[in-house]
DNA sequence: GATTCGATCGGAGGGATAGTTA
DNA sequence: TCTAACTATCCCTCCGATCGAA
């Protein structure tokens, strides 16, 4: 659980969406952002049972599709990547961070696992620029956007690639689909 | 001020959509919101001028009256600008093009027009980059995104307000509207 | 003078490649 | 020592505020 601070105005807005006697923050916040049931299930189990049973309860959770996990998978980065957007960029550097963001909107669980991918002295991701500008010089971090992530910029297009490849192997694609993310750059 | 209690991911999603360093809760969620105005829009011009100004520069710019014709005009727009796409270009020109683009579509017909438009010796709009590259020196012509039209680029941000404000006008749209088009900017 | 306009030039971003380290 | 992996310097391009010109 998280404290945050609003405004008053803004705090009447949310109480006044109150739909259940003692009903949290969390909840009339979450149906005003549409963030419903999916998600909520999770967390409101989370107190109870331990990492490994989440897991297993978000399965059941999750579209029960057949066959295609990888199929509907890799469609799912691609509903969140516009070609037009990503072709627009003027270089590596505004696909790169397009194509973290599209995978982190599909992976926003369990996305953090990128924090371990790292070169030998320098962090590669991190969720503050902090952390990435004291782990080597000139690194510039950036945002991946709409996301609580930053990454280092300062690489060639080659290395960008590799970090690509590791977020998507991190991700649990496989060879294919890895070859796919790593072309959009 | 109120403290709130979220849980976890309710947490990370609303940090998630942050768009400035250092930006406040209540400032993004008001954003996801949808809950504009309030204090958000004086907060934007506080710096420059007194609280009874603010009052009524929100009025005025606030509902744009209805009439339906120049509405379904700046509607038209308004349709073909992905204000996210605006928001993503790291700089004014990006910006610039995208409007530029965006009016073009809306107005094929008769965007020819802007090919009067020009400054003192530099001629600002062409159907070539030559043109405009002879008309001056280093007018960084640039083409307007899916169109046969290029523009300068070689102007502080001020002069391409002031562009855009000159194509709007010759598109038809009345003040009001060729405010909101430059504000884009 | 006052104002508008042009384009130079300082600054930031991008990323290849020279240089460093394991 | 040689090589592979990694870093970050440094050159190039883009941006656009600023200041000189009209």
């Amino acid at each position: 659980m998280k404290n945050i601070e609003i405004d008053e105005e803004l705090y009447q807005h949310i109480v006044s969406h109150t739909q259940s006697i003692g009903e949290s923050a969390s909840s009339i916040l979450r149906r005003l952002l549409s963030l419903t049931n999916g998600e909520n299930v999770k967390k409101d189990v989370k107190i109870d049972i331990d990492k490994d049973d989440i897991e297993t309860k978000q399965y059941v959770v999750e579209e029960p599709q057949e066959n295609p996990a990888q199929k509907t998978k890799i469609e799912n980065v691609f509903n969140f990547i516009n070609k037009e957007e990503l072709s627009m960029q003027r270089g590596a550097v505004g696909r790169f961070l397009l194509i973290l963001a599209a995978i982190y909107r599909v992976h926003k669980q369990n996305f953090s696992a990128v924090n371990e991918i790292s070169g030998r002295d320098r962090l590669y991701f991190a969720n503050s620029a902090e952390e990435l500008s004291e782990s080597g010089s000139s690194t510039k971090p950036r945002q991946i956007p709409n996301s609580p992530f930053w990454v280092i910029t300062n690489s060639n297009t080659t290395r960008k690639k590799m970090m690509l490849t590791k977020v998507a192997v991190a991700m649990g694609y496989n060879e294919i689909e890895v070859e796919k993310i790593r072309e959009l750059l």
